[in-house]
DNA sequence: GAAACAAGTTAGCTATGCCTAACTTTTAGT
DNA sequence: ACTAAAAGTTAGGCATAGCTAACTTGTTTC
């Protein structure tokens, strides 16, 4: 019996990956401590669960707490791994403040592909990697230009803008 | 009487920009030729053109064409220049697939922050206008290297890993 | 100009996903 | 242990947004 591909929705997901988050956090995960994390009611909890065990990702038994299956943590990983990947982009590349990616980073892990996102995840690392590593880009007052973190500048063309 | 700030939900955001692509190209728009581009029936186009309607966004008269009044070309150009610029960043920057990009473009132009997406243009120019202008990255067998477009490598030390 | 076909609309159904209110169970305090 | 508070559940409601089926309007074609 191969198992089906379990199609979830921008929801379950985000279900899903609070659940591993606060399981990782405090052992375990009750609904209380999602429903906070999600800014959603506690029924709206109660209804998301019996989905989610129905497909088997989480073990619920009710008025008790709540707990992954493997598969549910195999999925929820990914998920986090997306949230992760696309916060440190956002962040370290495109130097967006930590906060405001928070605000849709939860909204773009649903919607990026996998290989979208390995190619995120890719140029990240490759920015890091590269000579000019740690070089991030500002707007000046006459356009752009490199500016470099704790190492030489090697993008010198662009310094000749920098203030 | 200040114009209260429109809120639209994804899909009436979607309605918008086909109605404006299809304007663009065509003159005018029929609700068929909004149904085959969202790949929607031609009952739901009815029902998001009396919301857009009710918000003064397009003009529509049953059984007529479908215009769409300043408000909405407003909003449908800002959206779709969303659009253009995140598919430009995906396939200039991180060199993916058009026909990929298209899939997941028209979700994330819904949930980037209009900051956000500033930056990502603004990088993406960055990219252009740097030095290491055109270069790409690639995974190689042994990690990662830069590949210029059309000039001069300049990113030496990543090259020396390339094949 | 009338019939046939395409396009558009309406009504009613479905599913998701949230909510509130009322109820049940568990936990905690005395 | 008993009661009160907190946590969890159930039932029912609402909004979005899609669908089908039946009907109306508009356009072609002969």
């Amino acid at each position: 019996m191969s198992k089906s591909p379990i199609h979830l929705t921008a929801s379950l997901e985000d279900y899903l990956e609070a659940i591993f988050f606060i399981t990782e956090e405090k052992g375990a995960a009750r609904p209380k401590d999602i429903a906070d994390r999600l800014n959603v009611k506690a029924a709206s909890v109660t209804g998301a669960l019996k989905q989610l065990a129905a497909k088997e990702l989480v073990n619920y038994t009710p008025y008790d707490i709540v707990t992954l299956t493997p598969d549910g943590k195999r999925i929820a990983k990914s998920i986090t791994k997306k949230h992760a990947a696309l916060l440190r982009f956002f962040t370290d590349v495109l130097d967006i403040e930590k906060s405001d990616v928070e605000d849709f980073a939860c909204k773009m892990e649903h919607v990026i592909p996998d290989h979208v996102l390995e190619r995120l995840v890719e140029f990240a690392e490759f920015v890091h990697k590269c000579p000019n590593r740690g070089a991030i880009w500002r707007e000046g007052a006459h356009g752009y230009f490199c500016k470099t973190r704790g190492i030489d500048p090697l993008c010198k063309k662009c310094n000749l803008d920098a203030p």
